[in-house]
DNA sequence: TTGAAAGCGCTAACAC
DNA sequence: GTGTTAGCGCTTTCAA
């Protein structure tokens, strides 16, 4: 790890550092021979420009940083493979900042951008990482764009399905099925994707004539841990359902666990619908039925609005709602 | 965004420069008073300071990176959160470089230290990110040390499990349950884990006097689908086993999948067991007995080492073995 | 207790 | 085609 710089590659080149800095950033404003010169000497002692120094003059990171509640989430990961990928095209390095859910984490590395570490934000969390006290107008956000969950803010673009319509289709799909009492295990209801999947649910089941049992509604969080326990809560209940209708496929793949120890054969007995398709779902056993969530084409439009938004472009659309579709295997089937 | 630097809240203040980065980094170097007039300017203009500059100062990015073969793979991402809970007491950032198990990638996001983005690197591959040809000693890595898989370099720590005795622990429980034609899924061999587990099970065979029917050892990578194919190809043998040995629970998952859809039950026709316990084990149908491997262990001890490496303190112990615990759940039983 | 000044390593006018 | 130079925003002696 000897440091190098620009200046003893300017030394061993017999040029300038001006010189050197052209060879690496405009190949053609150097002659050949002097360039070769240049990197064969850079080469030789492993030079690596000190990227610190050079964003500091150029004032552009090369990063941007995705706030997401969990890394480990499957559907996120799928997401941020395509994040990846655009943003390497561009030269950008990725930073994840997995913040556990904690607002206090998500405000640390959202001023990775005022502390110049970062270029821009994506965001898949509900809530705004920017102390909201803030009477500066909305111009004065940096570069962001949220994904997956809406925050309600209109300043900057967003990537996501119609949750509610999504629902409303996920709904009818076991009410095709013939259910009637369903039961249903949310997310954390401060997250926009479970309002809407929820109110979705009701508007589904009150155009169908039938009417909710607020008993069959349990609140949680999209983990299959509670996908468990939401699933012994319904068991117990007076009028069981025929199917439950889980808000993310962690949580299903929770509630069949719990439903077929406690006895219950899905799809036989419990029709269970998911939500996300995580990569995982086709082999869940029953394979699970789920509403798919684009994530690669979520992951590429939000980085690709987020570069939009860093060259200063300006964006057209703000609100940007990606199709989802029902996926049909073998956790649902029609009531005999 | 505007752009305040220490320069406008000098001039607020009614100080030097010099003093408002003391009151920021040595407070007490400075009188009370003026650090509150400072502190206030500061607030009212929302400034943060500019980390390129103090970074590019004080040759300390405050960042360390993460180099993982892929996010979305449970395993990694639980090893992810210890080492983040970590790096945050000691005010790192981690920075994730997800891999999709390219060399070139792995070699790039290395490549973050020499370009003073990073401070050190922890390698969760089992190959050393840097050209190999540097004739270099190996005092000229930067702070790295590696987890999961051993890269077979001595230079830097490394913290795993002793993968071979947990192979072995895995076949002598199948052993112990009476099977004795079984089957192996193996991840990727370039890996050292896979390399020391598959020797791990010759060497419990051997020991129990079986032998080894190498038409019943499918080597593959550590994926669901690869389990899912891999089961299909066993299903197809003359001598069909058992029992399989995954190297990997999402092998398992994809295995026990096709297993089932083929009409074979788990465990009272085929016995399955996995490798890393990830949080989903639990819950698959049936559970997943397995290898559980110490992750958030791993995790904290890969980051504190690492601490160690950048604060230059002298490293006694360079090979760290952590244990592994075989979790007997329902997708293993005796053969009757 | 405070300030002046010298850089950290690099880029980008602008001159030659 | 190549070199000079003025900073980017900050830290840190050293002197006042």
């Amino acid at each position: 790890m000897a440091k190098v710089g620009i200046k003893r590659i300017a030394e061993k080149a017999g040029v300038s550092i001006a010189t050197v800095s052209h060879a690496f950033r405009n190949p053609q404003r150097v002659s050949a021979a002097t360039r070769e010169r240049i990197l064969a000497a850079a080469a030789e002692v492993g030079y690596t420009p000190n990227s610190l120094a050079v964003s500091l003059r150029t004032a552009r990171s090369g990063n941007i940083v995705c706030i997401i509640p969990d890394v480990s989430d499957s559907f996120n990961s799928e997401i941020i493979k395509a994040i990846e990928k655009v943003a390497r095209l561009r030269g950008y390095s990725v930073l994840l900042g997995d913040t556990q859910g904690s607002a206090k984490r998500e405000r640390e590395f959202a001023a990775m951008t005022r502390s110049r570490q970062a270029d821009g934000i994506i965001l898949m969390s509900h809530r705004l990482p920017f102390s909201t006290g803030s009477d500066n107008a909305s111009d004065e956000l940096p570069p962001i764009v949220s994904g997956c969950e809406f925050t309600g803010h209109e300043g900057f673009p967003s990537v996501t399905i119609d949750d509610r319509k999504a629902a409303i289709d996920a709904t009818n799909h076991l009410i095709g099925y013939g259910h009637q009492s369903i039961a249903v295990i949310t997310g954390d209801m401060e997250n926009t994707s479970s309002k809407e999947r929820l109110a979705g649910f009701r508007e589904a089941m009150a155009a169908a004539g039938l009417s909710v049992d607020e008993r069959l509604i349990v609140f949680g969080k999209y983990t299959a841990q509670v996908g468990e326990s939401a699933a012994k809560k319904l068991l117990m209940e007076k009028s069981r359902p025929t199917a439950i209708f889980c808000f993310s496929d962690e949580i299903a793949l929770g509630c069949m666990y719990a439903l077929q120890r406690q006895g219950f054969a899905v799809p036989n007995d419990i029709s269970v619908i998911g939500f996300d398709n995580i990569p995982f779902a086709k082999y869940f056993v029953p394979s699970l039925t789920t509403v798919a969530q684009p994530t690669e084409e979520i992951g590429t439009l939000c980085a690709a609005l987020l570069f939009d938004l860093i060259d200063e472009k300006k964006l057209i659309k703000m609100r940007h709602i990606l199709p989802h579709e029902i996926l049909v295997r073998e956790s649902t089937r029609p009531l005999k």
